[in-house]
DNA sequence: TCATTGACATTCA
DNA sequence: ATGAATGCCAATG
């Protein structure tokens, strides 16, 4: 099925540990496709109906871009604060604190060297 | 069926 | 440095 791509966010969006938030670019490499940061967007769409803790996807600049999509923008900030989220005065993740990156992201890197 | 959009990111001009 | 354009995958109009 197409949703071979969805299956793969889905994976790495249920492993990010608690109190910690990734990108959808980090996603997207983490499931081999680096340039696909809108396509994982879409499949946290479908994510929306499911336990996946999407509240802990953000865009690069770590802000809950998504929230809309949860029904109620401020329950995304209150479930990341809950977690242990800070959030800076732009409404944006403490990046730098909490930024969780895909093991398998860094395998990939060490390996290509860009 | 074809074209456009969509919770993004990167690169060229 | 700022702005516009492109790339990726899937879904919807």
């Amino acid at each position: 099925m197409k949703q071979d791509f969805f299956d793969r966010v889905y994976k790495i969006v249920a492993k990010i540990p608690k109190g910690k938030v990734t990108t959808y670019g980090l996603i997207a490499e983490s499931c081999g496709i680096k340039s696909a940061a809108r396509t994982v967007g879409w499949a946290l769409n479908g994510a929306s109906s499911s336990n996946l803790p999407c509240h802990r996807v953000v865009n690069r600049f770590g802000a809950l871009t998504g929230k809309v999509h949860f029904g109620d923008p401020k329950l995304m900030e209150d479930l990341l604060r809950s977690e242990g989220i800070i959030f800076d005065k732009d409404d944006c993740v403490e990046m730098k604190k909490h930024l969780w990156i895909p093991p398998k992201v860094l395998s990939n890197k060490t390996k290509k060297k860009k």
